[in-house]
DNA sequence: TAGACTGTTCAAAAAAACTTGAACAAATCC
DNA sequence: GGATTTGTTCAAGTTTTTTTGAACAGTCTA
């Protein structure tokens, strides 16, 4: 018999690493990021021995489904490597610690993707206020949109600083 | 008759004004923030009058309801404030367009909260991984616990720097 | 003070996001 | 090669989040 096992509670888990399990599922919360992530990464970062996918489904009760694609994100986050563990068949994963690679990783995954678009939706946008006929109108258009490509330009300005300032 | 409205749809919006609402949609989701929020907001970015509750609802084809907690959430951000109308009963915003309020907004409201409660969880934290019997184990927690703690301390130093950056 | 209007609240409905698990592919073993 | 193990994929199920809308509270008006 099993128990219901709610929904942050894992009887395979001492207290502190359900308390730092916990602590990162709020923490990737923050980032948009779904709760198995926080708690893939948790665990990862509370265990001094690398865990395999089996480990990490065992341990936090969670589908292998979730623990596989959890991992493939941690991956391209840079928040995971993979373990050179040897003699076993399958892949021991351990996590990243360094601050400036887990923020560079989130950076170039989420953040950037998000300027990029929309800098290409600004020019769009360029285009069409072109259209308007009014000047009046044109005038507040063009202040507005502006406006938005001086932020857009702060935006990629202060990322390299704050990789900077994070790494040491 | 009233048309099946699609999801960002409205026949109330112009070209531009369509698109800039997008591009917030968008923008805020980065950020965690609901859709109607980034519509809300999106549509006062690009309207050169403010605009009052009901203008919203209808431009917008949102519920009442919608408008006006969105509304209080953006107030509470500091991205929207009431307009200095005059002659009409009810209520006009428009929006906060200095970054540096958008970003002091969102940072008080959305980022320190989580970092205050995550300095409180490390206390926890810090207790439990204390009562760990095995040397070995405990100076393993205590290495990752004094990281967790260096993250936040740097996420600390960062903010007001960011601030300061994106202010002018 | 009744009537009209503006805006808020919150339970229920709808939509979006996440997780599951079973089918599958790939690698290893014997 | 056939059996076994590891890991991936994705449609369907579940959970969480957001939106709706009707009831209500507060204001103003006459």
């Amino acid at each position: 018999m099993d128990s219901p096992a709610s929904k942050t509670q894992s009887e395979n888990l001492s207290s502190i690493q359900q308390q730092v399990v916990d602590f990162f599922v709020d923490g990737v919360r923050v980032l948009g990021l779904p709760r198995s992530i926080g708690e893939i990464y948790g665990l990862l970062f509370i265990s001094s021995e690398p865990l395999s996918l089996d480990d990490l489904v065992q341990k936090l009760g969670i589908s292998k489904g979730s623990a596989s694609q959890g991992l493939r994100t941690l991956k391209t986050l840079g928040a995971v490597r993979e373990a050179e563990n040897i003699n076993d068949r399958r892949t021991y994963y351990e996590p990243a610690t360094e601050l400036k690679r887990l923020v560079g990783g989130f950076i170039r995954e989420q953040i950037r993707p998000h300027l990029d678009s929309g800098k290409s939706k600004l020019q769009q946008l360029n285009e069409t206020a072109a259209l308007s006929s009014d000047p009046t109108e044109r005038a507040f258009f063009d202040e507005r949109l502006e406006r938005l490509e001086s932020w857009m330009k702060r935006g990629r300005q202060v990322l390299p600083i704050l990789q900077k300032i994070l790494g040491q």
